[in-house]
RNA sequence: GUCCCCAUCGUCUAGCGGUUAGGACGUCGGCCUUUCAAGCCGAUAACACGGGUUCGAUCCCCGUUGGGGACACCA
């Protein structure tokens, strides 16, 4: 067991998103492989944008990633009486300061900094005044020593940081008495043990005035790594308008956690050659000093790729379990498994890139009545293969085995009987007849899928057609002349 | 605006002074073939630009350009 403790902090703001999910995957995969302990803390001291839904929809997406964790969640919002005495301590031995400038006095003054070139820094107006606790509304600052540089060595970005003299004094307090933001995480961070703070790069800049809440607080200063955001595939930052970020929104549209996880791990990260990686191989293998410094656009072409990839290889059982409720969103109603869905979804498998879009494949093998695709109809349920049809239908009605070996050989009798008709030219309208559509699986796989019932009364259906199609162009034989 | 960071095929990336600049996704072509896929084979495609340093730069340094992030009494 190694002293490595890290976590992994979001505001539940909403749901988990991809990056969100990454930074948690990072701290995992570095954690088990160390063997330390991972922490979950939810951030949730804005209390006008936190809410439980969105703190459980965070949960809930770290356990279908099957990211665990070893102590927690903790809330932040429950330790603020321990954030408010940290304050209190830091007034008490110097380190830190009341203010009382208001927002409007700041405002104002900060552009008149800009204006005439300076920075917009907190010119430390109260910095001196001694104010007591009696001053009146009033925020706390920190003390900074701007005489000592804030740096420290990214795991990721390497050598980082500035001068103290490039940040101003900060606030640590709000005039409400509440904490920010920075004196809590830090707080929690110490409190906590966490050696190892690896986060979203967004915080990179953030680090520097951290660095010096650290140093007041008299505490050891944890590693930190940084990791690159994740930008949309439009090259800037992802927008929750129009960009799929939620986790949710994956998991809803059909991806497989392992594809999740395999992609999340290798954006940014990589290890040789390899792109297939198992969550073992990614505690296995997982490293920062292999993270990229750039950001990484979310490429959705490659989470299709590596969600066919593990729909091809999943177990029977647990493919079942995955599509199942899509199954039942066609059908309208349970499906139960048997040898004949397990059939299918293997035909399916290689065929899919999504769940959702495999149980729409699996349509005509679910529901009892299809629609069939006006075009194909058109094109494919012609009189002239009307013969050939029914020469087929005959022989699969003496078929009483049914399966594709069966139905194979009913074909070739049905082509034999049409005079040699090559099985081309009958194969796809019974295609479009039994599954409403010109794509399939092999056209023997796909009748014996269908089942017997269903494929014969599509197949008459067919031929009603046909006939009715023949009578409304005259009877003349337009079908047979083309 | 100020500060910080980043920069190899369209995308994710390998590379850590000397390589025909590699892999994967995508795209295109071929094979297979009853459709669609899958599979197999092949092709396309990159070191942003300009200066240095060096015998030699994708790699080190500086600048330019481009992109991103941070600058709140948000987290």
């Amino acid at each position: 067991m190694s002293t490595l403790r890290t976590r992994f902090a979001p505001s539940p703001t909403g749901f988990l998103h991809i990056g969100g999910a990454r930074t948690a995957l990072f701290n995992w995969a570095m954690t088990r492989k160390a063997g330390g302990t991972f922490i979950l803390r939810i951030e949730d001291t804005d209390h006008e944008r936190s809410t439980r839904e969105s703190e459980a929809a965070v949960l809930e997406g770290l356990e279908w990633l099957g990211i665990d964790w070893d102590e927690g969640p903790y809330r932040q919002s429950e330790r603020v009486e321990r954030h408010r005495a940290v304050v209190e301590t830091l007034l008490a031995d110097g380190n830190a300061y009341r203010c009382v400038c208001t927002r409007e006095e700041l405002e104002e003054r900060r552009n008149r900094d800009i204006a005439a070139g300076g920075k917009g820094n907190y010119d430390g107006r109260c910095r001196e005044l001694g104010l007591g606790p009696e001053c009146g509304p009033h925020t706390v600052r920190l003390r900074i020593d701007r005489e000592r540089a804030l740096r420290w060595d990214d795991l990721v970005f390497g050598p980082s940081g500035q001068e103290a003299s490039e940040i101003g004094d900060g606030i640590l307090r709000r005039s409400d008495g509440t904490p920010l933001y920075h004196l809590a995480v830090v707080v929690d961070d110490i409190d906590m043990g966490i050696t190892h703070i690896v986060r979203g790069a967004d915080h990179h800049s953030n680090t520097p005035f951290q660095l010096a809440i650290y140093r007041a607080l008299g505490a050891p200063v944890p590693t930190f790594a940084h990791v690159p955001l994740i930008v949309a595939e439009s090259g800037r930052k992802l927008s929750k308008r129009r960009d799929p970020v939620s986790l949710q929104q994956f998991r809803a549209e059909g991806y497989l956690p392992e594809a999740m996880l395999n992609w999340l791990a290798r954006l940014g990260w990589s290890h040789g050659d390899q792109e297939i990686f198992s969550a073992d191989e990614i505690i296995e293998h997982f490293d920062l000093a292999h993270v990229g410094r750039s950001g990484a656009q979310a490429d959705l072409a490659k989470l299709a790729w590596l969600n066919q990839h593990y729909l091809k290889q999943c177990p029977a059982d647990a493919l079942f379990a995955a599509v199942s409720p899509y199954l039942a969103a066609v059908a309208g109603r349970e499906v139960v498994r048997d040898a004949r869905v397990d059939r299918l979804l293997d035909l399916l498998r290689e065929r899919s890139t999504r769940l959702d879009e495999m149980a729409e494949k699996a349509r005509f093998a679910l529901v009892d009545r299809i629609e069939i695709e006006a075009e194909a109809a058109k094109k494919h349920l012609r009189p002239v293969v009307q013969d050939a049809i029914e020469a087929l239908l005959v022989a699969l009605e003496r078929d009483a085995e049914w399966n594709a070996a069966s139905i194979e050989a009913a074909f070739e009798a049905a082509c034999r009987a049409a005079g040699d008709l090559k099985l081309g030219k009958l194969a796809q309208p019974v295609r479009v007849a039994v599954t409403g559509t010109t794509a399939s699986p092999g056209i023997y796989e796909t009748l014996e899928v269908a089942g017997r019932e269903r494929a014969l009364a599509r197949l008459r259906e067919a031929v009603a057609f046909i006939r009715e199609r023949a009578t409304e162009t005259g009877g003349s034989g337009t079908g047979d002349a083309s």
